[in-house]
DNA sequence: GTGAAAGCGCTAACAA
DNA sequence: TTGTTAGCGCTTTCAC
């Protein structure tokens, strides 16, 4: 910055005003600086920036598990509005584990992040983990939520299910059964605490893992204490393919006898034939609203931002 | 930190020695600063550190397309072994497009990562990006290569193809076709040309685009052409899922009259039925060795490390 | 509008 | 072994 400031003539405090952009200055020095500073190739030191500012320009996102592909969706929507705003991504996977999700808090607020997005990996035992943090920083829980102290933006999940049993009726189904996984996680309990209250016969639900495996396994459950299902709404799209790959080994072709449904609109459904009816998070909005309460400077108070889900209809419940 | 030494009672100077470790003192000052660290809830400033010691103990790591199933497998063993080092993992997305990878690689530039990890998007496109970055800092290829001025840590391609076709010999199968995708993608390219070297016919090699599509339409196109084929070596996994989806589509049974076999062993393979066999890279000795290189502060000479990659045989290949 | 100077929080060189 | 001090690169008062 000094031989910038020395080849442009200026002191180095015009050179900071030109080139943080922060500060008027006469047209004449601001141009001088720019071409000194070209002429370097000198780009200003990010870090000497933030210690000045106590800003890193930087947040911080903790994934429950990078590995599901929901999340990676979700990642890319999140890095693409935050190089939108010019802020970086600092990256920690928690690997559905609270103990290294805890680890991973720390390890980004040691890094003096700006804020904290978090997609929480248990409704009840990540509730510290984010309160703590929500004490130190601003912190985003994104997709799913485990505190009252933090933000929350996610999809409006009540009318999700909603959607989809209007959906269904529409077609002619209305014995409908829900495949749950972990009520642990947030959105499938309230996928879940959804279809008990709007489904015709609420009571038919089914829990297990988040598991290929478990989507077989309760498909032939379900079929056998209520055979008379004709519609299988599922809390995630890893469930839904394994119940559709069930179906298929079981000789029922989609929809026919059994309509499938998942949740998050991955690119799993898309492997299937037919290919599986899902909604679609809207990740983009929901990006965009979780990265302005992420830079705003403001103290805001503690906001609860639902978007409305996308029902992608395809030939698992509408042939 | 001022407080910490007050408290103390020591300089600050002690209080860094004691808190970063890097340097000898006596018990009885170091237990004085723990607990008076503790009691303030204090915690190093890595900003102030990172200025002062020229390094941000972070590293920069620019994908390919965090949607395609196999980077965040990748991304994930990076995070780990990162983590594992004391290391922060600033995350990019190139999208596939090499203008929006070279953005990707300035900002993390910019914000002085110690080093730059990089799948390069293209073989050719890529090649100035990483040629100009590798001036500025450490940079290591991963997965994919596209400069020699940059270390690289892969997968050893040629001989995964030859146990590829080893394995299909074993057997009986002898007339394998290659599905490829875009060959400016490096490891497609090196699979492609080993398949040329070593297969039997190897000219039997159909070039098209990463996607379910191309593998549907490539499988029509190999049995059209090559009516004898029995095996079909695919690029990646997603063109692996699409061929054994048209192969069920035309009334095959797997492996019956066609094998098919993909590569990075991704959890799409196991979507299917029955599963499909695939190549797995050796993610955590990869992300070791990567890590190893973008931490190891001496400057060593280009490096371009190879790991064999290991066969998940399934019943796509042997029943 | 511009420059001089202070200071963000840290660590290393130097002195004691 | 410990304390004093300078300085990493930046931005922002404050004085002009």
């Amino acid at each position: 910055m000094h031989d910038v400031a020395r080849l442009a003539g200026v002191s180095t405090a015009s050179v900071s005003r030109v080139l943080s952009g922060r500060r008027r200055v006469t047209e004449d020095v601001a141009e001088r600086v720019r071409d000194a500073a070209e002429h370097l190739g000198y780009e200003v030191n990010t870090v000497g920036r933030s210690l000045r500012l106590q800003s890193t320009e930087t947040v911080g996102l903790v994934v429950a598990d990078i590995t599901n592909p929901f999340f990676p969706s979700l990642t890319k929507a999140i890095e693409d509005e935050l190089a939108r705003h010019g802020l970086g991504l600092l990256l920690a996977d928690a690997a559905n584990d609270v103990a290294r999700e805890r680890d991973a808090v720390a390890r980004l607020l040691a890094r003096r992040v700006d804020a904290l997005l978090v997609t929480p990996v248990s409704r009840s035992k990540s509730r510290r983990t984010i309160a703590e943090a929500s004490e130190r920083t601003t912190v985003v829980q994104l997709d799913r939520h485990a505190s009252a102290k933090a933000h929350y933006v996610g999809m409006d999940n009540g009318r999700a299910i909603s959607d989809v049993l209007d959906h269904l009726a529409a077609h002619g189904r209305t014995r409908p059964a829900f495949i749950g996984s972990d009520p642990e996680i947030s959105t499938t309990w309230e996928r879940q605490r959804a279809f008990t209250r709007l489904a015709p016969r609420g009571d038919r639900v089914l829990v297990g893992d988040f598991s290929l495996d478990w989507g077989r396994t309760a498909t032939v459950e379900a079929l056998r204490r209520w055979p008379a299902t004709d519609a299988l709404v599922c809390a995630d799209d890893l469930i839904a393919v394994g119940v559709a790959e069930q179906l298929r080994a079981m000789g029922h072709t989609m929809p026919g006898r059994v309509a499938v449904v998942g949740f998050d609109d991955t690119m799993l459904v898309h492997l299937q034939t037919p290919p599986v009816s899902s909604i679609r998070q809207p990740l983009a909005e929901m990006a965009a609203a979780a990265v302005e309460l992420a830079a705003g400077h403001e103290q805001v108070p503690i906001r609860r931002l639902l978007f409305p889900g996308v029902l992608q209809v395809r030939p698992s419940t509408a042939p």
